[in-house]
RNA sequence: GCCUCAGUGGCUCAGCCGGUAGAGCGAUGCCUUGGUAAGGCAUAGGUCGGGGGUUCGAAUCCCCCCUGAGGCUCCA
């Protein structure tokens, strides 16, 4: 907020026309003449909105400490708009100035408002002693979080339905333990850089876009094909499971009032934008955009549950500088998010227990090892007591277990599924999140059996967590495992599934005679027709994780069989090409397909 | 955002108590037509992250900024 203060002999202004944004005053105030006063030229700026309250205060004790000095016997408001180039809403400004009158009446001073939005002449005289000129900038300070304040959580690790110590449990999973470390805060880092941020831009999958804002990132076409096997991958498992896919804007006016308090409950982490009329964020997350279709549709207790889906590409969080960092913490990414209406509790716990499962086999599927961590308030812990621990269970494995004293955000039980990286700190992946706020916020309703509008429950859930975080689990995966086995995408995510090595230049032919037939059964494949030995070939293709190498010299064009190198395995074995497309053909069973996107020949291709 | 460290050809790095840049990989060309993790020779490619300063002279010393990494803090 910018003011200008002018200590006056007098100040006597006019109304002349109104503004779209005026605000209706009676005939009195249409013209006014005030004596030796204080007059306040105020700019209500847009940063001001975030925290009014602390804003009028501090404005309060500035005008005041003024208004002691001069020995003026009035004050004047006079909205100003010509001292800030970033106004706020006019909305929100008369607000915050009628709040400067109320504040500052209470205190016992004469004070007056200035009409706004209106065209006015005025007319003042200023005193020209050396306090009467003076100009502020009104901040608010940062809050900060009294954080001693809140009681701590309590942490168990819960296995078999009993409550053990974190700290003296036998732990299985090293995972596990590493979790518990973390989220306990007993975790000493080894200050090392995760090695996904190196392997992404080796494999050329992904780098950042330096003409970008920190956290965003360019994809390549291995990187990019990865990416729309996983989109695939989801859209499959979640319609199958009967959520029907949606798309929603990226972007969410500011002056609505439910997006304003639920992106407010986000703080400091938005992106926000603007046109000429209006202020708007980036959204950073799908709730938005599925909660007004939902409140927009008519919904009655047959539909429930009922679940909508979006890949948001993208959803934008203002990170932290210091906390971006390769594909684990992103300013832009792209998150699989499912929102479910539940008619009640008793609905989102059979729910939810259905979206562990389809969690769980996310798992599985991208060969990631998760390990869960449930959290729930201690009040909803009372009153579930018996489904907290069989939903544990449905885990598998033990569960670290998070009780909140009290309700801190929209929800009240939520699990996170996490993968643990190289240098052992947990990155989140899958979610699920019962949500008792944003119902009634967005006015989320349901017609009940007796025709009552009801209110209902809402479950987030992202499968399996940002598609980046996948990747980057996929590629810290590889890098845990690379001691004991070649690091590898699994087969339906590799972008190149075989590679066929021609040895001399007449097995060229041969060889793309091959790949058209592998081709055809769905398969992606290249052919690496540089003019190198076979040697560098080999090392080429176990550079580029290639599952499949195939090696095609004259005894090859002579019969049906192909030597293979396999990858997982280290073997080298004669194989018919039957049955390697059997193989692959298994290995990717109900996975989405997508053709290569780059030349079948390698000596085709660039680098990026 | 704060603290610490770093930024040199497309990539990985050397040079850094001042004397105006060097290697390997990659790329390009030629030779080699090869059977499982780098065949040989040659060539091109850098205003040393940006700006300012000190100096006869700065990749090298000083200041500011940008970018990256780690830590702190944070993750509804």
């Amino acid at each position: 907020m910018r003011l200008l203060l002018i200590h006056s002999d007098y100040i006597k202004y006019k109304t002349k026309s109104k503004t779209k944004i005026a605000e209706n005053i009676e005939d009195k105030k249409k013209e006014m003449q005030f004596q030796n006063s204080l007059v306040v030229f105020t700019a209500v700026e847009e940063k001001d909105e975030e925290n009014p309250e602390e804003l009028v205060e501090n404005a309060k004790k500035e005008i005041i400490k003024v208004f002691s000095q001069v020995g003026a016997d009035n004050i004047v408001i006079y909205p100003y708009a010509h001292l800030s180039s970033s106004l706020s809403s006019p909305d929100r400004a008369k607000n915050i100035l009628q709040s400067m009158k109320e504040i500052l009446t209470a205190e016992g001073f004469n004070v007056e408002r200035v009409p706004f939005g209106w065209y006015k002449s005025f007319e003042i005289s200023c005193k020209g002693h050396p306090l009467s000129e003076l100009s502020r900038n009104i901040q608010v300070d940062r809050v900060i979080k009294e954080k001693s304040e809140e009681e701590p959580s309590k942490f168990h690790i819960l296995s078999e339905g009993k409550l053990y110590d974190p700290d003296t449990f036998k732990y299985e999973s090293s995972d596990l333990k590493k979790l518990a470390a973390y989220e306990l805060g007993n975790l000493e880092s080894s200050g090392e850089e995760p090695p996904h941020v190196k392997i992404m831009r080796e494999k050329d999958l992904a780098d950042y876009e330096p003409a970008a804002d920190v956290g965003h990132l360019r994809w390549y076409p291995k990187g990019r094909l990865i990416r729309d096997l996983l989109a695939d991958y989801v859209y499959n498992l979640v319609t199958e499971r009967g959520a029907m896919p949606v798309e929603t804007p990226i972007m969410y006016d500011l002056d609505d009032d439910a997006i304003r308090v639920h992106a407010e409950k986000f703080g400091e982490r938005q992106y926000r934008m603007g046109t000429k009329n209006k202020k708007l964020m980036l959204r950073y997350a799908c709730c938005f955009g599925a909660f007004n279709i939902l409140s927009d549709t008519f919904l009655t207790w047959k539909n429930l549950p009922l679940a909508i889906y979006e890949l948001s590409t993208y959803s934008f969080r203002l990170e932290k500088r210091g906390e971006v960092v390769g594909l684990k913490r992103l300013r832009g990414f792209t998150m699989p998010d499912m929102h479910t209406v539940c008619a009640d509790v008793e609905q989102s716990l059979q729910e939810f227990d259905s979206q562990i499962d389809m969690c769980a086999q996310t798992g599985v599927d991208l060969e990631i090892n998760y390990e869960a961590i449930m959290r729930v308030t201690a009040d909803f812990l009372e009153e579930n007591e018996a489904w907290v621990l069989q939903s544990a269970k449905k885990v598998g494995k033990p569960v670290l277990l998070e009780i909140l004293p009290k309700r801190k955000h929209y929800w009240i039980c939520k699990m996170d599924f996490a993968a643990i990286d190289y240098l052992g700190r947990p990155i989140e992946n899958p979610t699920i999140q019962i949500d008792v706020e944003s119902g009634e916020r967005f006015d989320i309703t349901y017609m009940g059996p007796d025709e009552k509008e009801l209110t209902p429950i809402i479950i987030h859930c992202s499968p399996t967590g940002s598609i980046e975080r996948v990747i980057g689990s996929l590629l810290e995966n590889s890098a845990i495992k690379s001691a004991e086995i070649p690091p590898m995408f699994p087969v339906w995510l590799s972008p190149t599934q075989i590679r066929i090595l021609p040895i001399a230049e007449r097995h060229l032919d041969y060889s793309l005679k091959l790949a058209e037939e592998f081709k055809s059964k769905k398969i992606r494949v290249d052919v690496d027709d540089r003019q190198e030995t076979v040697g560098k070939k080999i090392r080429t293709a176990a550079g580029d994780w290639v599952p499949y190498v195939l090696v095609v010299g004259d005894k090859e064009m002579e019969s049906n069989q192909v030597m293979v190198n396999i990858r997982k395995t280290q073997e080298k074995l004669l194989m018919d090409k039957e049955d390697i497309i059997s193989r692959i053909q298994k290995e990717s069973q109900s996975m989405p397909f997508r053709g290569l996107p780059l030349s079948l020949k390698l000596s085709g291709r660039v680098q990026f």
